[in-house]
DNA sequence: AGTAGAACCTGAGCGC
DNA sequence: TGCGCTCAGGTTCTAC
């Protein structure tokens, strides 16, 4: 469900709570979650200080002071939410919506900041891990993994060359952790639109076949709307953040305006464009996209 | 080598 | 109300 976007809201919002407090305790309700927790989990990180929380892609990676890292995935549908500790739901008359609200929690982490971290994931396709911060990077989870969507790393020169004679469409291309990591299937409907390039496009099309001193046009422009629209986004979570930690404590999800995600049949909200989005289907996915401004 | 499809799992929404 | 179907923001494995 995250992408990379929400998955750094989530770290914003937990730092707080979670960078520099001690795991007094830890509770984990179940053996597994997409894949089983590692050996002793619960004992190992108990007693454990939080010295700073980061990301790399999707990934949440708590460093610990014993120099592990907890890896923390998201998968579809996994949050956390924070509460002060003490701070229980009323009991009685709403106990369903009580029982409601906490079905799916898997792991509760009770931390000396005072506040209780609750990780809740109803189809588990998250999980967590424990591995050595020396080792992190070479580790199968990561070493594959591509550039960061923001940044400097992510050019036009280095998308040209990463796509040069690939036939796969531009769509599957930017899915593809290997050469960009964290971009998600909203955010690269996004992008193409913004470029407006047609996610049927093969990704080799996006510059000529022979090397050129300078980067193609469409490879600038796809650089930038990627660039953006998770810088956007990042900032749209970070001004909902607020509102979200106040009110019920959940973190990772905010509202988005989309110009083509989830928007069938709708108006393009391209300037002066009088095209219809259309949904497609690639490698399994929907992808959204007006026909008539994306080429 | 690259790609499509299935798999993992639960919940929401919709037509009947 | 309920049943059956489709779909969901991720990742990884298998089969062509």
């Amino acid at each position: 469900m995250p992408e990379l976007p929400e998955v750094e809201t989530v770290r914003r919002g937990l730092e707080p709570a979670m960078s520099a407090a001690r795991i007094d305790d830890i509770e984990v309700r179940r053996p597994d979650l997409r894949f089983p927790f590692p050996m002793a989990f619960g004992a190992r990180l108990r007693g454990r200080t939080v010295v700073g929380l980061g990301r790399r892609a999707k990934y949440l990676l708590a460093d610990l002071d014993d120099g592990e890292v907890l890896v923390m995935h998201l998968g579809m549908s996994g949050s956390f939410r924070i509460e002060a500790e003490g701070d229980e739901a009323t009991p009685g008359a709403f106990h369903h919506a009580r029982s409601k609200a906490t079905a799916h929690d898997h792991v509760v982490f009770h931390m000396s900041s005072g506040t209780r971290i609750t990780y809740n994931d109803p189809r588990r396709f998250g999980f967590m891990s424990l591995i050595p911060r020396a080792e992190l990077t070479e580790h199968a989870l990561f070493r594959n993994l591509g550039v960061e969507p923001v940044g400097n790393t992510l050019d036009a020169a280095y998308l040209e060359t990463a796509f040069r004679g690939k036939v796969t469409p531009l769509k599957a291309a930017l899915l593809d952790q290997r050469i960009i990591a964290g971009l998600g299937n909203i955010y690269v409907c996004e992008a193409l639109h913004r470029s407006g390039l047609s996610p049927t496009r093969p990704a080799g099309t996006l510059s000529s076949a022979r090397p050129r001193k300078k980067p193609g046009p469409r490879a600038e422009r796809l650089v930038v709307a990627i660039r953006d629209v998770i810088a956007e986004a990042i900032a749209a979570g970070g001004s909902s953040l607020r509102d979200y930690v106040h009110t019920d404590g959940s973190l990772g999800y905010f509202q988005h305006t989309f110009r083509v995600y989830d928007r069938e049949g709708e108006p393009c909200r391209t300037p002066g464009c009088t095209g219809t989005v259309r949904r497609i289907v690639q490698s399994g996915r929907s992808t959204f996209y007006c026909p008539r401004c994306q080429r």
